[in-house]
DNA sequence: TCAATCCTGACGGTTTGACTCGGATATGCC
DNA sequence: GGCATATCCGAGTCAAACCGTCAGGATTGA
């Protein structure tokens, strides 16, 4: 199907993410209305529905989604849009969100190795993962799935009336990156 | 040698990231005292000598150091180190930050393909990406590299009294968590 | 000259990402 | 009841990326 070619970079989030985060949405549009089928998001978001059944076991497990079996069946939120972090979605997806090995919850985990510690600058570049940790933490605590559910009319960029063609073109996006992803 | 058992989950920077960096504190804590050879880093961070030999091509690349050829050359930084922000040193070694395909410098690649911005949710969801995108640049240029490479004694965790031997049992950091990601 | 360095390109093993496949189970509807 | 529709679940596949290794060449100080 799409099989993307990944461009190399740092601090990716896999399909996981993004697929998961968009089977998300389409649910948080459709809340009330019934569960929704994997089959229907598959089609609606050109997604490989194979693969959103796996997604959506993490989803479920994370007690995000509630399905429905059998037919006329589906999935659907387990609560209020506003009630979902987006943080809970991204970590159900992907795991826990950790730049750096040593990097997690506490940071505490730092000290397991106080030879590691002593040896090399292993120590004190700790600060500056974690820190970068707490900031894209803090980014997904902030925004609800109904941020993101909202009508497209709200996304910013439809309010810019610039183009990329129309900006000086040492300001353009690199030519290079082919970004099809269509 | 160390082969790190590669936690699973978001958001990972690789091992260019973190050696390189480790690197860059070791230039920037003999700075004014000659080129450092890439075997003295190696041999006291304890990381493999060639694999160091391919990251510090990106940073001199970058502008981040120079390098002295021949016998009692090495490598130094090519200013001070509190004009070397970390976002430049994580980009030169990872690459551009781009949390998602779209989500890159302006942003407004996104419009680029107006139907899959029609048709999806996909449009929506890139102001998620966006936003942790800089979320990460603002910590990664908050900080310099004369943060990571001040004494160790200003280090968060070495203020601490206690040491995890010192903890109760229950307190400790976890052996191994195998990070359930479930 | 010789040894210490940087520099360069190529190569390979292991892991991960991104799916695919086949079937089992549950349920609304005729 | 029977069938189409769904979720559920475990495995398997294939290519790419990551994490290095290796061999050799170029440059310079002693």
């Amino acid at each position: 199907m799409r099989t993307i070619p990944q461009i190399s970079g740092a601090l990716h989030f896999s399909t996981r993410g993004e697929y998961g985060v968009r089977l998300m949405v389409e649910l948080a549009r459709h809340r009330g209305m019934g569960p929704v089928s994997l089959a229907d998001i598959s089609d609606h978001e050109d997604l490989p529905r194979p693969y959103l059944e796996q997604l959506v076991i993490s989803l479920r497990e994370a007690g995000l989604v509630v399905s429905t079996r059998g037919a006329r069946g589906g999935y659907e939120l387990s609560r209020d849009a506003r009630d979902i972090r987006m943080s809970q979605v991204v970590e159900a997806l992907e795991g826990p969100i950790s730049p750096m090995v040593c990097a997690t919850d506490h940071g505490s985990r730092a000290l397991e190795d106080p030879q590691a510690c002593d040896r090399t600058s292993f120590c004190n570049v700790q600060s500056l993962w974690i820190k970068v940790r707490e900031a894209v933490m803090g980014a997904l605590d902030s925004m609800t799935l109904a941020d993101l559910a909202g009508p497209r009319a709200a996304h910013p960029f439809h309010s810019l009336p610039i183009h990329p063609s129309t900006l000086p073109v040492a300001e353009r996006p690199a030519i290079t990156e082919p970004v099809p992803h269509a």
